[in-house]
DNA sequence: TTCAGGTGGATTGTTAACGATCATGTCAAC
DNA sequence: GTTGACATGATCGTTAACAATCCACCTGAA
């Protein structure tokens, strides 16, 4: 779990970054909201932030793509991807069909060192709700999630899931109620209950009614987001 | 579905194809287990049997590499992936969480076009079965379970299932006796009269006890494979 | 004032050549 | 005969320049 701390940006020229962490950073960003969806991430912007040769960001580009994180318009460059309504309901059908298994296989393996963990973190998470430090808070829920994967112990199910909750946040930035953040800590809290009486099943269900509570909190049917919609209504001519 | 026959390779030149396509052929063609692990991917030899430039070979070969179907080595190349045991293991448990629940949402949407649909391909299923069609059997049933999630009507799985099954027949390929195939029919079969029945938890249970019997047909322990071990310890000089 | 058309700039997509790294085969020494 | 080093060839990774496309701005006329 070595995350580097988002704070650093852009430096210079030393030791090269790869693209794994391009593609990382960029996830952060998109969970934290900082690259609203729609927004064009241009290639030379991405070179000069980075530090980086072009093909490097463009590998990194079509990563993100396949991830579904970013749309790539032929001939116009790369834009932060802006899910339908349909693409949303599908993300939410899929964290809700995979995530209460990683609750319960988390709540099987969990040791006392990862309840620790997991208590810290949610410390974390009340601290910067309290201070309404809204990025931070978004970030560190999201955080909580990809640590039940990494309890949980799947390699596979935990890139799932990261590439589910970043996908989250943008259809929370488009579709949800301003304000509205990601993930109730007193869910968490019931979570890691959970996970220390070693209730796998108690676990599950907490994880489908937390994530039921998060899509009951956004309204599919009104964009908000600035107009946004006015860019592929008007101008919107991809190949 | 549009999925071109496996036959036609190398279309000289007049259409562009798309890295999508390559995707999707290599994809296939693992499946088939005509690729098997380790096989080394050259690049000038793919852009002669695509008929593309190394470019777009090589964007291929990344997107490939992103859903661990192919492993890129520093300086050395793309070579079909070998997944570990452990990794093996994270597949099929997460197939086992996500494919029940497919099931059970397919068997919800399905109607009746879908089911005779599903049973045309059963048909096909059984007769390359019977005929000895090693690799049409592997790939029918492994279609199988792709037509099922689009049934369920859900993109998102839909892709996270395709890397999965395809993956699960590299992992058959080196762990697996040799002639096992991937699934039964019967399982399928009774996976249909759920869907015709309406029976979302039956399709779910099936499904879990069909992914159990494939798993308990490999053998973690001991790699098949004549020796791809060997290969790999001492100078692997394929292709 | 508004809309149509054209032009310039900027950005992306592609190709080609170069440099670096690794594998292979040969040759000499022990 | 075996082992080690060396040279050669091939393949991959990178960089740079070029071509194509699109967007924005500007001009001009109704």
């Amino acid at each position: 779990m070595t995350l580097p701390g988002p704070s650093t940006e852009q430096r210079s020229s030393a030791e090269e970054v790869g693209e794994e962490q391009i593609v990382e950073r960029i996830f952060e960003a998109v969970i934290e909201q900082r690259l609203p969806p729609g927004t064009k991430l241009s290639e030379s912007a991405l070179c000069q932030a980075f530090g980086v040769g072009r093909m490097r960001i463009r590998r990194s580009l079509l990563l993100l793509a396949s991830r579904e994180v970013v749309e790539l318009h032929s001939n116009r460059g790369a834009f932060v991807a802006r899910p339908t309504a349909k693409q949303a309901r599908e993300v939410f059908e899929a964290r809700l069909a995979i995530e209460p298994n990683v609750a319960r296989m988390a709540a099987k393996r969990a040791n006392a060192e990862d309840i620790k963990t997991l208590a810290r973190h949610l410390e974390l998470e009340s601290q910067a709700h309290d201070s309404g430090n809204r990025r931070d808070a978004i970030r560190l829920s999201g955080q909580f999630h990809t640590m039940l994967a990494q309890i949980a112990g799947n390699g596979v199910m935990l890139r799932m899931i990261k590439e589910l909750i970043t996908r989250t946040s943008l259809i929370i930035g488009i579709y949800g109620a301003p304000g509205v953040t990601n993930c109730r800590d007193d869910d968490h809290a019931d979570l890691i209950d959970a996970l220390r009486k070693t209730d796998p099943e108690r676990a599950s269900e907490i994880m489908a009614e937390h994530l039921r509570h998060i899509e009951a909190r956004v309204d599919l049917k009104t964009k908000t987001g600035a107009g946004v919609d006015l860019i592929s209504v008007f101008g919107a001519r991809d190949a």
